[in-house]
DNA sequence: AATGCGTGGAG
DNA sequence: TCTCCAAGCAT
């Protein structure tokens, strides 16, 4: 291949017919394009942008962020995934902010911060300040294995790293800042417009003349990736407990595993354990049990069973930690201003259809 | 190095 | 319903 035939390529097609109206483009700004780098990582577009606009619409700025409480940054990330994200983003925030606010210049320096990796300090550094440097995202993955023919198990790190070294030969040394960044883009597009995983659109590609992959007729079984392993199944209990006036007792789940530092009911391993009247609740009574609801995660198979109990009107709060009664999850709390709080997916859904109707809803 | 971490879209 | 996996990172 030419040298920088495939970057003046890919910079040629991302101009014409790449994405320019995402919310995050048109902006050197490296606070926006940090914020949409780290929302994206392992999450598609369009399940992005509402998530992106709320949180910038709150965190405006890097201090705006700084300044948050986690809990409030966890809230607004609530439902999007991976929340260690979102813990990282505010730690990266802080630290940022108490070293003076400024942005540090390179991919080297940017790697060293809280939830920023290798590919994500270098889209930064390629869209915020052009430096050449490549992005291995799973788009480019794809697409470069079936460029060049990469043999590589991309599940293994030293194949990974091989793929990036010679996705760094690909760009052109005496590249402007502005074309860093289309490339950059144009890796992006690619990979989500025509060299999509399945059915690719080789026809409609302006690299098909130089892409080995499709030369040999492989690009159907590139990028090579072995296989993960099966999802485990798991039964966890819900236990529900409700106050006459409706509401919900959520605690706030320990700082590591899943749905970490988000509220959730309290959770027990063993239907035995889940058919005990907790304390708090009158003895005798019989739990309502719910329909189970299934969740699936990337490593597991959840199969949570909700168990509802009365809670006494003279018992105290439960104990075990930082907690809150959840009433509605509509907007307009009546006296204290609303706080959104960090709920995992499911437990969103089902609380939006078992608590009582917000006022105005 | 291998594993854990969410959720939803697409086929 | 099932599999795969998306602008990956931390440990």
């Amino acid at each position: 291949m030419e040298p920088a035939a495939f970057f003046d390529t890919l910079v040629a097609w991302q101009r014409r017919h790449g994405r320019h109206h995402l919310p995050w483009q048109g902006t050197r700004d490296p606070y926006r394009v940090w914020l949409s780098e780290i929302m994206l990582q392992q999450t598609q577009v369009a399940t992005v942008l509402p998530y992106y606009q709320r949180f910038l619409q709150r965190f405006p700025h890097l201090s705006a962020l700084a300044q948050a409480e986690t809990d409030e940054v966890l809230a607004h990330w609530s439902g999007l995934g991976y929340y260690s994200r979102a813990r990282h983003l505010h730690a990266c925030a802080r630290r940022l902010v108490q070293q003076g606010g400024y942005w540090p210049g390179t991919a080297a320096e940017l790697q060293r911060l809280p939830g920023i990796g290798a590919s994500t300090a270098a889209a930064i550094a390629a869209f915020c300040f052009g430096e050449r440097v490549s992005i291995l995202d799973g788009n480019a993955q794809r697409l470069l294995a079936r460029l060049l023919a990469f043999e590589g198990d991309l599940a293994h790190a030293p194949a990974k790293r091989v793929l990036w070294q010679r996705a760094q030969a690909l760009l052109d040394p005496q590249a402007s800042a502005d074309r860093m960044a289309a490339y950059t883009q144009g890796l992006m597009d690619l990979g989500a417009q025509i060299c999509t995983r399945s059915r690719p659109r080789c026809p409609e590609c302006p690299a098909a003349a130089l892409c080995q992959g499709l030369a040999q007729q492989r690009v159907a079984e590139l990028p090579q990736k072995s296989r993960r392993s099966p999802r485990r199944q798991e039964d966890w209990w819900l236990l529900l407990l409700r106050r006459a006036d409706g509401a919900i007792w959520l605690q706030q789940r320990p700082p590591r595993g899943i749905w970490a530092g988000l509220y959730a009911p309290p959770v027990l391993h063993t239907e035995q354990a889940a058919l005990q009247a907790p304390p708090g609740v009158c003895v005798g009574q019989t739990p309502i049990l719910h329909p189970v609801i299934r969740h699936s995660l990337t490593h597991r198979e959840l199969r949570l069973h909700p168990v509802q109990w009365q809670w006494a009107a003279d018992a105290p709060d439960p104990a075990a930690g930082p907690g809150r009664w959840v009433h509605t999850l509509g907007k307009p709390q009546q006296h204290p201003a609303h706080q959104p709080i960090a709920l995992p997916a499911p437990i969103r859904v089902w609380l939006l259809e078992n608590l009582p109707p917000a006022p105005g809803a």
